[in-house]
DNA sequence: AAATGTGAATGCTTTCACAGCA
DNA sequence: TGCTGTGAAAGCATTCACATTT
């Protein structure tokens, strides 16, 4: 690279980056609060693929799409790797995260450690039924009433939602959110659903997991 | 294709098939599973795809792997292919799962409706905890000592276990699992894991899944 | 000497386009 | 005619290998 002004390289350009490299981001992000945590100062991206089974080619290369991180015969800085890509992925501010669907999975998702470590914000559930409405989860998400979910997310700033609704309302909870402003969707329902262009819709499908396994198994057999 | 004998072709090359063509077999076969309900007694891979938004030259590469399955110029049948995909996939048999982990979330998974409706029988929760150990889950799984582990999967019969326990557990009970003879594991813990050869490890990573919405917020605003 | 950043090469996946069959 | 099954082409992603830098 040429130019002098690390991280400005690629910019125009970033949303060509894909979304394999982007996963692939948070797993490095994550590798590097282990080492910090060791107190490793730096990382060569041989060393980082030999601990976590990566690949140090692809370390490099997924890095090099968002500036120059690195020090040629050193490594990387951890703890300005660590900064870096924490800006990269946005998680250099809080963000507001509201679940719809306050049944077994919601209520498990609202609470779920992993979410809060990396600067989330389970700010409220939804739900629609009665009973639920008023109550929190255990570990203190308030449950609303679905009717409010467009007032609520507007003041609260939420700016990501959960879906986790049965697959028969998947699509209609969709509409609302969106309706309520809100951009980026995790979605737990199984099904095909529609998304308006600018919206992102990434699913997390637990049947397809399983019968993955079940593929497998029945190979082994043949 | 020449042969005359269906869904023998390609038998030696199963292991070539790559993991996105059968996660997508997933996906084809529920999607027939609505057309059922519908009533629709054929199906081409055009109207299939126009529905569900797939791609129609996939959906006919993907089922060519494993048979022939069509009938030129008319499509698919629909519960005939439906047959193939639940053979082709290991759902023709119930098979049997644990939980390890009897927090939120697997409590929230042992429940899982969505589980069931495929034919997967979650059929224990283990956990290390005293005050849990001899609950059962709302929908009636038992929770048993994971200390019991080895024993209750060999003669139950488990074939497919689910990691739900913290980050730091999860190698260990991981071990175990491989111990007791399990060779299919739906992981839930983040960070990574071992595995020798022949066991199959598939890893949900919702920590991954929420970063890459903050990533794509994070762009929309440059 | 050590390790990055990156073109070139390889390997995979998807899509196209059409021969061949019902 | 309509649609499958499938080689060939195009499009992505990963890995190699090395010039370049500290």
């Amino acid at each position: 690279m040429k130019t002098s002004n690390k991280a400005a390289k690629g910019k125009q350009s970033l949303d060509q980056v894909s979304e394999l490299t982007t996963n692939r981001l948070s797993l490095y992000l994550r590798c590097l609060n282990v080492l910090e945590g060791a107190g490793e100062q730096t990382v060569s991206s041989r060393s980082l693929a030999e601990k976590f089974h990566l690949n140090a080619a692809q370390i490099r290369k997924d890095l090099a799409y968002f500036g120059e991180f690195g020090v040629r015969g050193v490594g990387y800085y951890v703890g300005d790797l660590k900064r870096h890509l924490r800006q990269i992925l946005g998680l250099d501010r809080k963000l507001r995260v509201a679940i719809i669907g306050a049944g077994n999975l919601g209520l498990a998702l609202a609470d779920y450690p992993g979410f809060r470590q990396e600067g989330f914000e389970i700010a409220v559930l939804f739900d629609t039924l009665r009973e639920k409405v008023g109550q929190t989860s255990r570990g203190g998400v308030p449950i609303h009433d679905v009717a409010d979910l467009t007032t609520l997310t507007r003041c609260d700033g939420i700016q990501i939602a959960v879906i986790a609704v049965p697959e028969a309302a998947a699509q209609h909870v969709l509409n609302l959110v969106v309706a309520a402003g809100i951009r980026a969707i995790l979605n737990f329902s199984p099904g095909t659903l529609d998304v308006p262009p600018g919206v992102k819709l990434k699913s997390v499908d637990l049947t397809v997991s399983l019968e993955s396994l079940s593929f497998f198994l029945a190979q082994g057999e043949g």
